[in-house]
DNA sequence: TTGCTCCTCACGTCACGTGAGGTGGC
DNA sequence: TTGCTCCTCACGTCACGTGAGGTGGC
């Protein structure tokens, strides 16, 4: 019943490779059921080839290491399949994302020719008080945490008594965002003068200072505001009106608020230099 | 119109980080439209945003960056599309896997208890003559290089005249194949002593060695036999039968064959030393 | 006893990210 | 002029794969 197994055998048993097997053993995620003290040799149980063939099919998945010793190491059923759950639910939304971005790609390539640009509008823009929350942001939780942040801010909003709201939905977001793929971000909503948000939580209370700004309304899904990036900045840096400083977003129509994202409509921002439009 | 930008500033156009944009530089595959001899400095022209955009979203697909070179070097469109629509191809087959993986886990996880192991069964094979094909093979290859073989020895079978065929379809798989996941495999069809395959092709004449073989048949998609190989790899090291020497697999009822892939039928067979059953 | 299986480093792969340390441009 | 942006190495990451060189087990 207990047979023990070269590594050899395992992996014919397993469908894990030999150097696979080796490297499962030395980051511990499955360790052979004995080794030989003097020569080293692994041995492999036969009641191990399950769990084997568990961590094969999570991998297959592209599950992380660390997050497939989690599943095996679970304490109960529950905490295993929760586990395994999380991973497919991020699966899917990658896939969603997948979607989007080979539809995305089709329409660049065909209609590549004339894909109609978008006005710009200069705008000069003063100071506004508004309600925020600041983080340092990675690149890649950009939608989550926008979608968290605004989520707090509408609740401190919806929580005060009579209109405070002055604005529409906004984030900041800075040039090491960017550049580094990760950095300061501020979302924000504009509030009256007065008002003053509850204590508690990340909420906090900023000036977001006045700017120059060249204005163009991106339509479609957040996946594609590149492109809007790309013909905005363009349009500012030929004309050289480029000024340092934050690129704002102004969320007119939320992606989420909508059901078709073609729908969507969000204003994007490019600081310029002060007395740039009137050259 | 022929602006120039910086790298910081390339990057809030293109959405790709500094890192992101050098790197693409280093391997050529995004070169920046100038670069300042005396400091180094990048300089992109907004000229260069579109093809940086297409760039992101086929990174964004996971394409290999050499393939994504072929893709903006592409003499004609014809060309270009061919590698994305190849590319998109792969990602679809890949997401067939996906799904099989996660229901076959899911079978694992939940009637992990009680799984009906299949019966094995004993057998003494005399040697036979086959139309093979041998070839060393790359794990991740071996379904379609499969299929290939397969193809070819049923065209070989199916020029002759009269019925020449002795037995189903069949591959040999070597230690190595399975331990380094590339390896020596020998797909063949067993055929009656006096044919001879007509010349050219990959297509040869074997005689497939006799051998003392524990059986069981796997019911299901290949995409789950590591399971019917464990329980029979299990099996014959319990009783210490095991042998040396390739393990065969007789597809009995080809996936191919099939609607629902519950219904392929393959014989894993598995070498036992001689003697071995009459213990 | 032979050769085959197993062992342990050390390094390579892929597409970048992370610092360190230093120079040029507005 | 200051500090900020840019530069180039060199090394790290992730999950293994690829040899090199050597020893133990049937």
């Amino acid at each position: 019943m207990a047979a023990l197994l070269t590594i050899g055998e395992f992996s014919r048993l397993t469908h894990l490779s030999v150097k696979t097997l080796r490297h499962y053993d030395d980051v511990g995620l499955l360790r052979p059921a004995d080794v030989d003290p003097s020569s080293g040799y692994r041995r492999y149980a036969t009641a191990q080839v399950p769990i084997a063939h568990v961590i094969r099919r999570v991998r297959d998945l592209d599950m992380p290491i660390d997050e497939v010793r989690e599943v095996i190491e679970a304490p109960d059923v529950e905490a295993r399949d929760r586990a395994i759950v999380e991973h497919l639910a991020r699966m899917e939304a990658q896939l969603d994302r997948t979607q989007t971005t080979v539809a995305s790609l089709r329409a660049m390539l065909e209609g590549g020719g004339g894909d109609p640009v978008a006005p710009v509008e200069f705008r000069s823009v003063p100071a506004v008080r508004a309600i925020a929350v600041e983080d340092r942001v990675d690149w890649d939780d950009t939608g989550p945490w926008l979608g968290d942040a605004l989520g707090e801010l509408h609740a401190a909003v919806g929580a005060a008594p009579g209109a405070v709201r002055t604005g529409p939905d906004a984030a900041l977001y800075s040039e090491e965002f960017f550049e580094l793929h990760t950095g300061p971000v501020t979302a924000y909503v504009p509030v009256a003068e007065e008002f003053r948000p509850r204590g508690g939580g990340r909420v906090g209370l900023i000036d977001v200072p006045a700017v120059e700004l060249a204005v163009m309304v991106h339509r479609g899904p957040f996946a594609e505001i590149d492109q809007t990036y790309g013909a905005l900045g363009s349009f500012v840096a030929e004309r050289v009106l480029a000024a340092d400083g934050p690129i704002r977003e102004h969320y007119l129509v939320a992606e989420s608020d909508v059901d078709d994202p073609d729908e969507a409509r969000t204003e994007v921002c490019w600081p310029i230099r002060r007395g740039g439009t009137t050259r």
